[in-house]
RNA sequence: GGGCCGGUAGCUCAGUGGUAGAGCAUCUGACUUUUAAUCAGGUGGUCGCGGGUUCGAUCCCCGCCCGGCUCACCA
């Protein structure tokens, strides 16, 4: 049989570029089917299966199901079951035989003549199901022999442990919520390839129960952080996220466009400038929980649009924010773990216990090499510019924490007394004006966290701005814009003001134990995939 | 962007300059407490894409696409 077919799994066939009719930038697209090339191949495997699964759609609606199925009321979650039953033993289940009713997705069929056994999977945990010709009803009996890997079921009976002890569903009545038309990954070693998890989350979550459970991990997270905020009195508030100019951090940003306004917009960079203008109207402790968008690398630590949580608490200085954050930290890793020292690769991070160190101390403890400095050396102008290329003192300590020292900080720890130069919103040190009261936290060897005394001075904001507007001119792309409206805001009078944003998925890989960001974004950003072919798939189905 | 590694059946992976392999899945048959069920038989491949070398390339060479790791950049 030869029908035009288009590769399904893997879309690896060059990606179109098409200009497109507003601007004259080149922008790769996904190709849309019958776009370009058909070619005619005899029908694959795997197109065999999807043309037989859909067949079947027919055989179980003539059953009496509905193929794509209703509301179906469960009894108790897998999970919950699971939790529930699991210490009782087979003697206790056949005395009280527990009725249930369950759906879940089956994920393994082993038909022995005329009973079998699934596992059927819920919230990324599964539950065995016993089905017996004599237990079941004529058509249910034909409908389970119909039921393929993948599909969707409803089932209702009562718990018992089969002879090798497994807890199990002994099926009375069964009825079907939703037709499989793929295969389903291996039962043994499940979704590997890493490019298809990411891009086919659905199927990574389908074939990989443990990700349900990074993605819980990560909710926790978040909840405690907003739990934890909420009841210091922060109230959750959203700014914008597409703003005319773009500031808060050091780096470039993503341009859109709106049609009617028929203005540029960059897509935000941080909230920071926002919340801040809520600290000078009386928002006296605000919080948000979102997402920024930085137009750089990708990397294992680096999705551009990750999220962020950025609080401020008028009246509080970075040393308040010190003494939050070792609080915020060590009950997000209780409630998102279960416990304060937080497994990670090999390390055993120890939230329990957050050490600090000033940055010039930091660079003396963490110094990688053999020579280590003293205090006078990484105080002295002179050994800074021998040990690192960059202009000013500041930015050479900077450059040097940042080479030899960061990657030593695998125990959580807060690193405070930031040079000026590299930190443009953040209050000068009273006693030394080349620092600022600003503290960054460390684990894993990853910055997680950045905080400071916030910069309330209108006029020593606009020189800030100026110095980097002369740092723009001297070609350092993620400087600051000059922002007018916030340098208006501060001179309403913001009242002294401590703020600090975390980065969520960092502190998330931490807690999940991930190697990489993508593990703990739902879907990172990844090249568009090109030609999938699914709907010719269906159309050519549905027409036989 | 640089370096290194990878892409072979739906999935997990072997493999070779000369007809393309396994396990799982799938199909047929047997089997009413199995569990990586078992047993017997069958189907299934543009070996990422394009070019080159060769009598012959999935394999060697070049280019490209997609992904991973890593360095740079960044949080």
């Amino acid at each position: 049989m030869e029908v035009a077919a288009y590769r399904l799994q893997r879309g690896r066939q060059t990606t179109l570029l098409v200009v497109s009719g507003n601007d004259d930038r080149k922008r790769p697209q996904a190709a849309h089917y019958n776009s370009c090339f058909p070619r005619s191949y005899s029908l694959s495997l795997e197109q065999e299966l999807f043309d037989q699964r859909f067949a079947r759609i027919r055989e179980i609606a003539a059953l009496g199901y509905r193929p794509y199925g209703q509301r179906f009321d469960f009894t108790e979650t897998i999970p919950a079951i699971l939790a529930r039953y699991t210490t009782q033993t087979a003697e206790e289940l056949d005395a009280a035989k527990p009725q249930v009713r369950i759906a879940g997705r089956i994920l393994t069929i082993r038909r022995m003549g005329k009973a079998g056994f699934m596992h059927i999977q819920q919230s990324g945990e599964r539950l065995q199901l016993y089905v017996k010709k004599d237990a079941v009803s004529e058509n249910e009996y034909k409908l389970y022999q119909l039921l393929d890997l993948g599909d969707v079921i409803g089932a209702e009976g009562y718990l018992f442990r089969t002879r090798t002890g497994e807890l199990s569903l002994h099926v009375e009545k069964l009825t079907f919520l939703s037709k499989n038309l793929l295969g389903i990954p291996e039962k043994y070693h499940g979704l590997e390839d890493v490019e298809i998890r990411y891009r086919q989350r659905y199927l990574d979550l389908i074939a990989n129960p443990d990700v349900h459970q990074v993605f819980q991990t990560r909710a926790k997270v978040i909840s405690s952080f907003r739990r934890q905020l909420q009841e210091r009195g922060f109230i959750e508030v959203e700014t914008p996220m597409m703003q005319s100019l773009y500031g808060g951090a050091a780096a470039r940003p993503f341009i859109t466009h709106h049609n009617t306004l028929d203005i540029d917009l960059y897509l935000r960079i941080a909230p920071e400038l926002y919340l801040k203008r809520l600290i000078s109207g009386g928002m006296e402790r605000v919080f948000e929980i979102n997402r920024n968008f930085r137009n750089e690398g990708i990397s294992t630590r680096h999705n551009p649009e990750f999220t962020m949580l950025e609080f401020y608490q008028s009246y509080a200085d970075y040393h308040d924010l010190m003494d939050l954050t070792v609080e915020l930290l060590k009950t997000v890793a209780l409630d998102a773990t279960g416990n304060t020292v937080v497994p990670y690769g090999d390390l055993q991070l120890d939230f329990g216990n957050v050490r600090r160190y000033k940055m010039r101390e930091a660079v003396c403890e963490f110094w990688k090499h053999a020579d280590r400095p003293t205090m006078d050396n990484v105080c002295d102008p002179e050994w800074l510019r021998i040990h690192s290329d960059k202009v000013t003192p500041g930015e050479a300590l900077v450059d040097i924490f940042e080479r030899h020292c960061e990657q030593a900080l695998i125990q959580p720890t807060i690193i405070h007394e930031y040079p000026v130069e590299v930190s443009p919103l953040a209050k000068q040190n009273a006693d030394d004006p080349t620092m600022t009261d600003r503290f960054e936290i460390y684990a894993a060897g990853m910055e997680i966290g950045n905080a400071f005394t916030e910069l309330n001075d209108p006029d020593e904001q606009r020189r800030r701005f100026e110095m980097q507007l002369a740092m723009k001119e001297r070609g350092d792309e993620e400087a600051h814009q000059m922002d007018e409206d916030y340098l208006r805001a501060l001179c309403y009078g913001m009242p002294p003001t401590g703020g600090e944003g975390i980065g969520i998925d960092r502190v998330t890989m931490l807690m999940t134990n991930s190697k990489s960001i993508r593990d703990v974004i739902l879907f990172p950003l990844l090249r568009p995939e090109g030609e999938i072919g699914i709907a010719q798939w269906l159309r050519e189905a549905s027409s036989k």
